[in-house]
DNA sequence: TTGTACGCGTTATCAA
DNA sequence: TTGATAACGCGTACAA
């Protein structure tokens, strides 16, 4: 790895080093034919910038971060898509730094171990900004408080954490869930299960969606996080929707309790995706987030803060979904 | 964001900045009591380390990239996830970039720049090397063949770029699909489809596997990406295999041609992972690679170029399928 | 149009 | 045990 340096170059053409950085930066008050010359010479020696010293110099890295648990959903990654994509277009990139990535001795530690690094080399001037996605309560939110009042700027997506005053953008899930258990009510259904975790913000509100559109249209439901002592899946009409977040959730919960739910005329209701046929389900309802538009909002305000060096109004940015798909089985 | 550096603990505590340096890393030849003043003066200032200016200086950033052009595929993610895992084991950052980020506007030509740029990126100083997933034929190998004989460390990993002097750990996917063929074949399958393509070495070799097994057995197969003329799908008899590289290819065909799969007795072969019910299928043989050991291998590979700055002898890294699954419905 | 000199923040090698 | 000083590679006012 022999390293080419604005050095050697100017040792070759016979210039001072600051005459090559010009030329290679296609300054205009370098003559055209030293220009030629030097990036002749540069192409010949193979010369690379070194990064970490232009940053050094610039005092910026024209880089973000996307600081997320894991990548095991899909709708994460098409944030990440997506978040790449808005960046590259205002001239910055962005990486993907993900602190689950090392739960597997000892999942706890290691994993707050990891997120706490990444909090802090964040700040450390390898990145200008970051998009952030809690996906759960982190124990140890004095790195993330750090940071945020140092002025680092951050925006939350998707999820957000509610002691801090970071801007924040996520779907307007409330809305969404709501939406998703009607259609499924619509499909047939007249009775309700509801998967929804209550221990993030995101399921929270989707769980109190879906709630009240049922209660409104009369339909009885059971939350599976606290089900009724004397619930049992016997009690079951012969039509009945499942909502949850994943697919995952879903069929888990479908395989777990096949004896009962075999011949049952059933409908899911879930966010994003769904791979294969939807069998045991009838009909699957797929209400499908707008990453879009989320990280497009998400990198235009983070870039705001960093340029402008101004923190725009923290605020909740709620988007509606997409679209609703319907899945029917094909055999 | 005002920046708080070693100089300005060094005008707090009235010492030079080089004894602050050496007080904030634990230098044993700082007394005792200024060691505990400048850590205090330290964290009351909010110092962080610049790692631009560490890199810099130190000439090295402890830091791998994993190139890889998406993560749709749920087996990109446990390749990022293990070789992450075992970066931070070696004391090394292991970062995610993807190329194919990029692809909404304009696919070819968007995405190839966005590759080449990491690519070139990689070698300007901001990591000691890198995990290079090739998942097609570049059309432009120029950048990474300078790369490589520049002498920076690269491993690939799952798939490889013949002209290239690098060493590459993958699947035995020949072994593999020939496993995988016999199995499906073992429960009760007479005929087969296979669906692997044929524009890349993972799923030549599969392909060529799996040939093999079913000429073997003695069971006939078609390949989907070269039908014979005359075939149709009519004259399928009823227990019939179908195999292929992910869930998405099998389903896709599965629900194209339902009308002759429907009622048939179906066994699906398929790599890494499936979600849901195996339907329209009876059962599904899941082969699941050994993303842990792949990236043990390639992570210690690169490291050992990193450190050793002597390039490992380049070579093929095979590695066994880490077990076969079957799945089979519950409803 | 080109060269000089300094700054970016840190580490490391000398003296003292 | 500490302080001065030189790298690390590049950008850029300022002077020539």
């Amino acid at each position: 790895m022999a390293k080419v340096t604005l050095q050697d170059i100017a040792g070759v053409c016979d210039v001072d080093i600051s005459t090559v950085s010009r030329a290679l930066r296609n300054d205009s008050r370098v003559t055209t034919a030293s220009r030629a010359r030097i990036h002749a010479a540069a192409k010949r020696l193979g010369y690379r910038p070194n990064l970490l010293a232009r940053n050094l110099a610039g005092g910026s890295t024209r880089t973000l971060w996307f600081i997320l648990p894991s990548l095991d959903a899909s709708v994460d990654y098409r944030l990440v898509r997506h978040a790449s994509h808005h960046a590259n277009i205002r001239n910055y990139t962005l990486f993907t730094a993900m602190h689950d990535c090392d739960t597997f001795t000892s999942p706890s530690s290691q994993s707050l171990d990891h997120y706490s690094e990444l909090i802090e080399r964040a700040g450390q001037g390898l990145a200008d900004g970051a998009v952030i996605l809690p996906r759960r309560f982190y124990s140890d939110l004095s790195l993330l408080k750090d940071l945020v009042l140092r002025g680092f700027p951050i925006v939350f997506i998707d999820n957000y954490v509610e002691s801090l005053p970071v801007p924040f953008v996520t779907t307007d899930n409330q809305t969404a869930a709501h939406e998703l258990a009607r259609r499924c009510v619509q499909a047939g259904a007249r009775e309700a299960i509801l998967l929804f975790e209550e221990q993030n913000a995101v399921a929270k509100a989707r769980l109190a969606g879906a709630q009240t559109a049922l209660r409104e249209l009369g339909v009885p439901f059971v939350e599976m996080h606290q089900v009724p002592a004397d619930w049992t899946p016997e009690i079951l009409g012969s039509s009945v929707a499942i909502l949850g977040s994943a697919q995952h959730y879903l069929h888990q919960f479908a395989v777990r309790h096949a004896e009962h739910l075999t011949g049952k005329n059933l409908v899911f209701g879930v966010f994003d995706d769904w791979l294969g046929e939807p069998s045991p389900a009838r009909t699957v309802i797929i209400a499908v987030q707008d990453c879009e538009t989320m990280t497009h909002r998400a990198v235009n305000n983070l870039i705001a803060q960093i340029e402008k060096k101004t923190q725009e109004a923290p605020g909740m940015d709620l988007i509606p979904i997409r679209e609703f798909k319907i899945l029917s089985g094909s055999f």
